[in-house]
DNA sequence: GCAGAACGGAACGATCCGTTCCACTGTTAC
DNA sequence: GTAACAGTGGAACGGATCGTTCCGTTCTGC
C-alpha cells in the first residue's frame, strides 16, 4: 500500500470518467438501456462497471446526483446576473443545454433517492423559485406565471429529441427562445387552468423504483 | 350464419370499444406496456383481445392509425374556421386535448405502418402545413416560425404528464396557450438556430420495429 | 341437448438483463 | 525471477418479463 503507483490509478481513473461519460450518454438516449450497453459504449468489460459501483442503481443514482449539483451550480452562477430577467433565462438557456432535465427527471423513480439527494433536490426548488421570483419582479415575466410552469417549460424542451445531439440542442434552444417570448408576453390574455402547484411535477421523486412506469419515453 | 343475432353481437361489440379504449388509456400511459395490462384494464381475457387482433403490432398499428385519422378530421374541422389564426390556435388545442400526438409519435417504430397508414401521415403533414400557412398569411404567426415548429410545440406538449390524465390536458393546455403567445409575438427578436427542416420529425416513422430506442448519431 | 362462438386465464417458450464468476494481463514488492 | 494482486474482459447463469397459445367453460341460437 504504497503512496506512488501512477501507471495503475492514472488508467483507473481515466476509465472512472470514460464509464461516467458513456453511462450519461447511454441513459441519456434511453433510461432503461442495458447496463451492458454502457459497458460496450465505454469500450470495457462488465468487471469494470462492477468494480466502481454496486449495481445499476448505484450508477443511476450516481447520475442523477450529478445532474442535480449541476443544476445547482447553473442555478448559483444565473443568479450571480444582476438583471433578474437575465438571470432567469441564462438559467434556462443553460439547463437546456447541458440536458439536466433527462439526467435528474427522468431518471427519477429507477432507484431509491439518498437523503442527500432529497435535501439537494429541496435545495434545487428553491434556487429554481429564486430565479423565477426574480425574473417575476423584473417585470418582464407575465403576471400569471408561476414557478411550476418552469418545470412544464423544461418538461417541454427536453422532449424534444433527433438522432443527433448537437441538433437536439439546437432545436431545444429554439423552442426555449420561443417559450420565453410567450412567457414574456406582458399583455397577453391569462393563461388558462389552475396553475400548477408547486409539488405538483415532483411526484417522480416520490416514486419507489418497483412502480411501473407512467411515462417513457420512454 | 344468420343476419339477426342481436346478444351475440351486441356484446361483441361492445366488447370492441371496451378494448380499444382500454389499449389507448394504457399505451398513452406507457407506450411498451405488456398486453396483459390492457386485457386487465379493459376487464376481458386475453383470448378476448386475440380474436381481434393478430397480435401485440396490430393492435397498436390500428391504435396508431386512429390517432393519425383523427389529427386528419381535427386538422380539416379546424380548416373550415374563416380566420387563419383562429384555424391554427383551434387546430392545436384539439390535437393537444386528444392527446393525438403519444398516439401517434409515440407509438411509431414498434410496428411496421401499412402503405395507407404512409399516405395519410404524408397527407396529415400536408394538412397541418396548409394551416400553419394561413396562420402565416394572417399575419398573427411571428415570420421566422416554420412548419416544422408545428411538431416541436406538439413534441412539448405531450410530454407533460402528472398522475392525473384530466390534469395532464389542463397543464398542457396551459402551456400551449404560453407557446402561442410566443408564437404570436411578431416583434420578438429571430429565433436562433437553423429552423427545423420539413422530413426532421419524422425519423420515427421510418424505423423498422426491432430498432432500438432513440440510437443515438452514427 | 347440440354446435359453435366467445371467452377467461393458466401455462409455455423466448428473450432480455442484472449480476456473478473465472481466466488473463500487467505491475509491484521482495 | 516470482509471488501476489489490482484491474479487467467477457462468457454464463438465474430470474423476470412478456407475447402467444391452448384448454376448459359459458352462453346463445336452433
Amino acid at each position: 500500500m504504497t503512496e506512488t503507483e501512477p501507471a495503475r490509478r492514472g488508467r483507473a481513473a481515466r476509465n472512472d470518467s470514460v464509464i461516467l461519460d458513456a453511462a450519461r450518454a447511454v441513459f441519456l438516449e434511453d433510461p432503461k438501456a442495458p447496463i451492458a450497453a454502457v459497458a460496450e459504449r465505454a469500450g470495457v468489460g462488465m468487471s469494470a462497471l462492477y468494480r466502481r459501483y454496486a449495481g445499476k442503481e448505484d450508477l443511476l443514482r450516481r447520475l442523477c446526483h450529478d445532474g442535480l449539483r449541476r443544476f445547482i451550480a447553473e442555478a448559483e452562477a444565473a443568479d450571480a446576473e444582476p438583471d433578474g430577467w437575465a438571470a432567469f433565462t441564462r438559467f434556462l438557456e443553460r439547463v437546456v443545454e447541458a440536458d439536466v432535465h433527462s439526467l435528474t427527471v427522468h431518471l427519477a423513480g429507477t432507484f431509491t433517492p439518498t437523503p442527500e439527494m432529497r435535501r439537494d433536490a429541496e435545495r434545487a426548488g428553491a434556487l429554481g423559485a429564486a430565479l423565477a421570483g426574480r425574473a417575476a419582479a423584473s417585470g418582464r415575466l407575465r403576471r400569471d406565471v408561476v414557478t411550476g410552469d418552469v418545470g412544464l417549460v423544461l418538461e417541454g424542451c427536453a422532449a424534444i429529441r433527433v438522432p443527433d445531439p448537437g441538433r437536439t440542442r439546437e432545436l431545444r434552444l429554439r423552442h426555449l427562445a420561443m417559450l420565453l417570448d410567450g412567457m414574456a408576453a406582458a399583455d397577453a390574455p391569462a393563461l388558462p387552468g389552475p396553475p400548477p402547484a408547486p409539488g405538483e411535477l415532483d411526484w417522480r421523486w416520490r416514486r419507489s423504483p418497483g412502480a411501473d412506469p407512467v411515462s417513457a419515453a420512454e
